[in-house]
DNA sequence: TTCTCTACTGTGAACGCTCACAGACAGCAT
DNA sequence: ATGCTGTCTGTGAGCGTTCACAGTAGAGAA
């Protein structure tokens, strides 16, 4: 009597041959009905798929990657330094959107941390190695060596956010910083600020400097003069949000509102002016941007600029197999939303 | 003349056979020389190894798992829903750490996520399939179908937080949350507190029962009577904490502090109380728990019990690669550490 | 010497799948 | 009849690795 597939004993899986016995039918068959089913009889197909079912055939992935040389998986690559990892709720989101839009093709995710040049290293021999069909990389600081390495050695790769100096012919999904940009600037003048400083965020950042850039415009458009000292950077983060509004205060006591590049500096923009005695927004408008969690955290809610971080994955996504199954590299730029609440 | 491995050229990637010719020694040695080099000489496992270097080669995970049946890859298992995966900080810290432990042991991690009911199936199916070789699983809540299911195919499980509901045999990694609780009571009761109320975590979870059970105990024997008014529970977001709170002013105005079972809920409390006029730590002392970014990002700064989230997620990769080389079920209780801050 | 033991090495034979190929059969035109 | 086309099916080969096994050589014991 031969142990069953029931609970108690650890039995070898069924392979493609036990369904093709099960079906009546040749290996070939049943690799051609996993495998789209073109060139199968209905009957054969319908055969196979009950045997698969009888038999709860899960195919092998490793033994076809050995063959096709795909894995069938990709891996989502984070470059940067570990705190923003951690402060920026925005990773949690383009995570769990990529996560999700990858598993709805079936194909797992690989999660890479390249925060030491050793990591780096063995990172790029695993994935050069083919061991991912691609890459979802997001590492928004330029000059990242790994973009390059990746994309020298013919990898598939999707960058969230445009990558500064890497060359082009590589493929990235991006918010529209600029619009964004100006459509906070442009709805803090329609409030009848006319002082507006900027946080900005770092320079070598393309939404450090997209989101620069459409403030300016739109001052210019405006035809309110363009203050340099009324400018300062932060690096996203919280605390360089506060030193930030700081320095701001400091340099132009009569400020009427602060356009902040992210939701995490412009919780650190409402601090400092707490501290300075300014109401927020009687006395300045705050203007933030991402629509994180952050921004309806602080107290006053922000009014912010909507990242659509759902689609910006889900293209991500899309744009990565596209480019595996041989398709040119492509850009995609997605529109943001203004998001209207009580700090302005 | 043949095309070289130079850039322009996709060629096909160095084999155990091509390191094997070009050391002058055998696919077998090779082989052992890969796997830990028993019984290879030094003479040979130095040629191997230099072959290794001058072709570049990166041994083929496919072909070794198809032969070996094993994948050398485990899954992060999050089936939670997922406002929590985005509001909880404490999971992008134990992702990240599990990541790095994983990586120190060349084991990638594939991160799944099992919301719905068809992604719960797949995902199950996928790794009873031997797709991975071990599981990490974060999971607060109890009767997980998942968890079971996995447990009873064999499946090398470790979870963060004791799991309820799933019987012994399971292995977990868990801060002694009854013990931290412990210590933050004594030390409102040690500032003179004596009306200290709580908001507890989900009570189905063992963080919100054994938090409460610390408090409890504490009280008990600093022989400050029970009251059960003054315990309301939450679901560890920021919102339920700001209900919370407000429930507990209006049942006991002359509350001089709460116990609070996640810093994200304590934020909440800090909301309504300052809403209520209340000033923190004058009137009311606040203490937290889990040492999030959120309790230093809170004004006032929370006092809090910090979760080695680092040793946590190391333990979990050491006790499941431990379980997958054949090693028993563990559980491990780690010390919490209580932090000082403003809020108390 | 001869035997035994240990350290080391090479050689098929798998692992489970896909791919290329060849063959069968039907339909239709020649 | 013959050929051609298209759909469908089975078969052998091979992907790159590990594993079991057989075999060699050198050291030490009898």
């Amino acid at each position: 009597m031969t142990m069953n597939n029931g609970a108690g004993g650890r039995r070898r899986p069924p392979t493609i041959h036990d369904v093709a016995r099960e079906a009546g039918v040749s290996r070939g068959t049943v690799s051609r009905v996993l495998n789209g089913g073109h060139y199968v009889s209905p009957a054969a197909a319908e055969a196979v798929n009950a045997a698969i079912r009888r038999t709860g055939y899960v195919v092998n992935r490793h033994a076809r990657s050995l063959i096709t040389g795909r894995s069938d998986s990709v891996g989502f690559l984070l470059t940067e330094p570990q705190e923003r990892f951690f402060e920026d709720p925005n990773f949690n989101v383009l995570l769990r959107g990529c996560t999700q839009a990858l598993a709805a093709h079936d194909v797992p995710l690989l999660l890479m941390l390249a925060g030491t040049e050793d990591e780096r290293r063995r990172i790029t021999r695993y994935i050069t190695a083919g061991h991912v069909d691609g890459v979802l990389l997001v590492s928004s600081h330029s000059g990242d060596p790994i973009a390059t390495e990746l994309r020298e050695a013919g990898v598939p790769l999707v960058a969230c956010g445009k990558p500064i100096g890497i060359g082009s012919k590589v493929s990235y999904v991006a918010a529209d910083d600029r619009d964004g940009a100006r459509d906070m600037v442009r709805h803090l003048l329609a409030q009848g600020r006319r002082r507006i400083g900027v946080v900005t965020g770092p320079l070598d950042t393309p939404g450090g400097v997209e989101r620069l850039a459409g403030y300016r415009e739109v001052l210019a458009e405006a035809g309110v003069q363009y203050d340099e000292g009324i400018v300062v950077s932060g690096d996203y983060s919280r605390a360089s949000g506060e030193a930030g509004a700081e320095r701001l205060l400091d340099r132009a006591p009569d400020l009427d509102a602060v356009f902040v590049a992210s939701d995490l500096m412009a919780q650190g923009v409402l601090t400092a002016l707490r501290r300075a005695g300014r109401r927020v927004p009687q006395d300045v408008a705050v203007g933030g941007f991402d629509d994180s969690p952050a921004a309806t955290a602080a107290s006053p809610s922000l009014t912010t600029i909507r990242q659509p971080w759902d689609r910006i994955s889900s293209e991500m996504v899309r744009v990565l197999l596209a480019q595996i199954g041989g398709e040119e590299p492509a850009a995609v730029i997605l529109p943001t939303e203004l998001v209207k609440r009580e700090s302005t």
